[in-house]
RNA sequence: GGAGGGGUUCCCGAGUGGCCAAAGGGAACAGACUGUAAAUCUGUCGGCGUAAGCCUUCGGAGGUUCAAAUCCUCCCCCCUCCA
């Protein structure tokens, strides 16, 4: 097998079950990417990450360029040996961050002018740049640069923006076409809250050949039945032998419906992120672990799973650690979190290879309060 | 024994006549977090009441005043320095 190469093993209505080879090994879909946008995954090592199961990770075109630099990475020999990851890594453009620091930056059709929001620094960024960055970093799937644009534009913004998404897409493939090395790029759908433009957004993209097609521009604030309807719509426009990619989402239940809807990666802050802010996904719901209610409670904090936190310590321990600030709380909260979220990718491959991935998701959704409106 | 400083709502700590149920911080309690400028942010935080409002509270007891955490008297306790 070789780089790209997308094996489409098994469906169940819309959802797939597959794998996609990389220079880095295979990853089986559907598949959780955890978070690791720094060059870290914050507050866990690899070997943790190993242990959760994680078969690919995410890192940062804008982070790593700033610091410590990508030639700097080069330099070491790439990402992955630099963070001693051997297992496959995508990196983000850059485009999410022209959108969470928007007010640091100017968009212009040759790319992208910014301002570091580490020292204030004006820095630009063309498609050409973007891949070059990349390239010295050495991921296995590279992103192209897109504009993700803020919920609430209208549909003249993001006409415009979809317009700027497919120029500097195609001159992402440009720089760096497909078959010139082991790297592999996606293109990314944008088109805001318009299934028309949705659909336009998606047409220009399926003119450019990726390995990989990803749907960008939701969950930044829209309510859930807005993004369902955009995700459910537009999923089954992008090529049914290539992998589908919905970028930053979501939660549990937004998961297994993206799943069900035919997307096969994810990748989200959320496990990690609210890891640190003490909020946990266990197979019975979320636990806020801060609450008064753990104080003593002697239990594990979801005796359904394996990971090290559920499997030495108790509820009451892991409140304490985490009321009391201490680092152990922030690794421990973050390894059952990755836990979950990457059992439940693996789960929903397993059931649908199994042909039973509707009664998978129904489970999940009674832990969690119901389906999603 | 003498001189000075101080005791404020769970804690620390501002406040020296009305705008004070009393700044700010902490703790506590609850919530948010979706391609990570996040180990971050928000709310509540004397009692009753939906509310207007009422009641209780600034070491204790009295007093002055239309009005006191703030002024006066006495008492209790703590700290510093001098003997």
């Amino acid at each position: 097998m070789n780089p790209g190469d997308f094996i489409l093993e098994a469906t169940d209505g819309a959802a797939r079950a597959a794998t996609l080879m990389t220079a880095h090994g295979a990853v089986q879909t559907p598949v959780f990417m955890p978070v690791g946008t720094v060059g870290s995954v914050k507050s866990v090592d690899p070997d943790d990450l190993d242990a959760a199961g994680a078969q690919i990770i995410l890192g940062n075109t804008y982070h790593l360029y700033l610091r410590p630099g990508d030639d700097l990475v080069a330099r070491r020999g790439g990402l992955h040996r630099f963070m001693a990851w051997d297992k496959p890594i995508l990196t983000d453009s850059g485009g999410f961050q022209v959108f969470s620091l928007s007010a640091l930056r100017k968009l212009t059709p040759e790319g992208v002018e910014f301002r570091s929001h580490l020292d204030g620094s004006p820095h630009f960024f063309s498609p050409d740049k973007v891949v070059s960055i990349q390239r010295n970093l050495g991921s296995d799937i590279m992103m192209v640069l897109d504009e993700c644009p803020p919920y609430g534009a209208d549909r003249d913004y993001a006409a415009r923006s979809l317009e700027l998404s497919a120029k500097w897409a195609a001159a992402c493939r440009a720089a760096y076409p497909q078959g010139s090395g082991g790297q592999l790029m996606f293109g990314i759908v944008q088109g805001g809250f318009f299934e028309d433009l949705r659909a336009e957004s998606a047409a220009r993209t399926l003119e450019i050949p990726f390995e990989g097609y990803a749907l960008g521009g939701l969950s930044v604030g829209e309510s859930k039945p807005e993004m369902l309807a955009i995700m459910r719509r537009t999923a089954p426009l992008l090529p049914r032998d290539k992998p589908r990619y919905l970028m930053g989402v979501g939660t549990p239940l937004d998961i297994l419906d993206g799943i069900e809807a035919g997307i096969d990666m994810f990748d989200c802050v959320l496990p990690t992120r609210n890891a640190r802010n003490g909020t946990l996904f266990t197979s019975r719901g979320r636990v806020n672990i801060k609450r008064a209610e753990y104080r003593e409670d002697d239990g594990p904090l979801d005796p359904d799973c394996s990971c090290l936190a559920c499997r030495r310590f108790s509820r009451a321990y892991l409140r304490h650690l985490y009321v009391a600030r201490e680092l152990l709380a922030y690794r421990l909260n973050t390894i059952h979190n990755l836990h979950y979220f990457l059992a439940l990718a693996r789960g929903a491959r397993r059931a649908v290879l199994e042909g039973r991935f509707a009664a998978y998701k129904a489970g999940v959704e009674a832990a969690y309060g119901g389906p999603q409106a």
